[in-house]
DNA sequence: TGTACATCAGTGAACGCGCGTTCACTGATGTAC
DNA sequence: TGTACATCAGTGAACGCGCGTTCACTGATGTAC
């Protein structure tokens, strides 16, 4: 029987896990400093020594999100032969990473908690948008003109505030009536598809 | 010098009025009922007579936002004379309500601590969604199979997911990197335009 | 026109709860010599 | 190889805070007769 060492060798870690546990079950009103010691095993004041206070918590807890968010982004885009197919791709790991992890996708896109001049959390962050701004424009040609720069500006924002706006308000339930219509019955990935397919 | 009388006459309505000064001033967090009995004038334990919790408090306020919002959308599609100009222009609204109304356009679409089925909530939201998917239908001919009743759907999802996704961005401050650009700088309401024109 | 009474809106004190934070402490680890 | 000491990670009791809720109450209003 091995005894509980006063130390625990990996408290930081094992508060992070302990955390995405809570806001899984809880939601993101749900994790607390408090609760993530209780949720480790570990006395309440242990999180102060590896994270200041709960906006530390937090902004880390969103670092390893995006960061597994860039993975999952980056995976799914590989995949795929040419641009336009990459872009799309994008856009459902997007929404399916959104459906996979709804209380770290909005702790990751709410800014609300967080700290984003936190090193961890800032690399994180710059990395998703730069990989969103490429695949947007391995899909268009080079701008050339100023006007060019905006439209390009302008694709950009699309593909991204489409897919975001899908994943925020399909976690809210709110596309439901659009699902479920009166002479028809879609999957929500099928209707994501056809939406960043249709001209 | 008129005394103060022991009965308010009007409290719920001044409670909401409160809400909304405090949902503006602090956020969706800082409004609680005791909070916004205090921005009231009124004891702390008044609202319970006229909303039951904080989750009734919420949802009226939410409705009372959402009426504003139709009344928005409604006068700013009236003013445009062909049904792309008008569904454009609902999509500007739409993004102009979120600007004006931070706090309460948050509390409004992060279903959070909102009772649905409270009738003034429900009706107003779906008058919203209503007129949403009314503007989208007007632009584009009927459906005739069930693939033209999916690829409707799909267009409604678009209009909406695009500028929800806009608005819900730009309030956190994501979209700045795209907004001031290397060789740019554009207006936010101009971006949102451009977007909805390319194709 | 008066009067009794029920009902309703608002008050203020009190309760328990979970929270973040502080603080004195204790156990473990590393480092200097 | 040993020993002294600083540093660090974790504990547990205590504090104050704002919250929602309960409760006995009080003042005002409406209604029946």
């Amino acid at each position: 029987m091995t005894t509980k060492p006063y130390h625990h060798g990996a408290l930081r870690e094992a508060l992070l896990v302990a955390a995405e546990r809570l806001i899984k079950r809880d939601g993101v009103a749900g994790l607390t400093l408090r609760a993530a010691a209780r949720e480790a095993g570990a006395s309440h004041a242990a999180p102060k020594n590896h994270f200041d206070d709960l906006t530390g918590l937090l902004s880390e807890l969103a670092a390893v999100g995006f960061e597994r968010f860039n993975n999952h982004l980056r995976s799914a885009a590989s995949a795929e032969p040419n641009e336009q197919a990459r872009l799309n791709a994008i856009g459902v790991a997007y929404v399916e990473f959104a459906v996979a992890n709804p209380g770290l996708f909005q702790l990751m896109f709410r800014g609300e908690r967080l700290d984003p001049s936190r090193p961890a959390l800032r690399r994180a962050m710059d990395e998703a948008f730069g990989q969103l701004t490429a695949a947007v424009a391995a899909a268009h040609p080079d701008p050339l003109s100023e006007r060019d720069a905006v439209i390009a500006a302008a694709r950009v924002t699309r593909a991204w505030t489409m897919v975001h706006g899908y994943a925020m308000l399909l976690l809210e339930g709110r596309l439901t009536p659009l699902l479920v219509g009166d002479s028809y019955a879609i999957d929500a990935s099928v209707l994501l598809k056809v939406m960043l397919e249709i001209e």
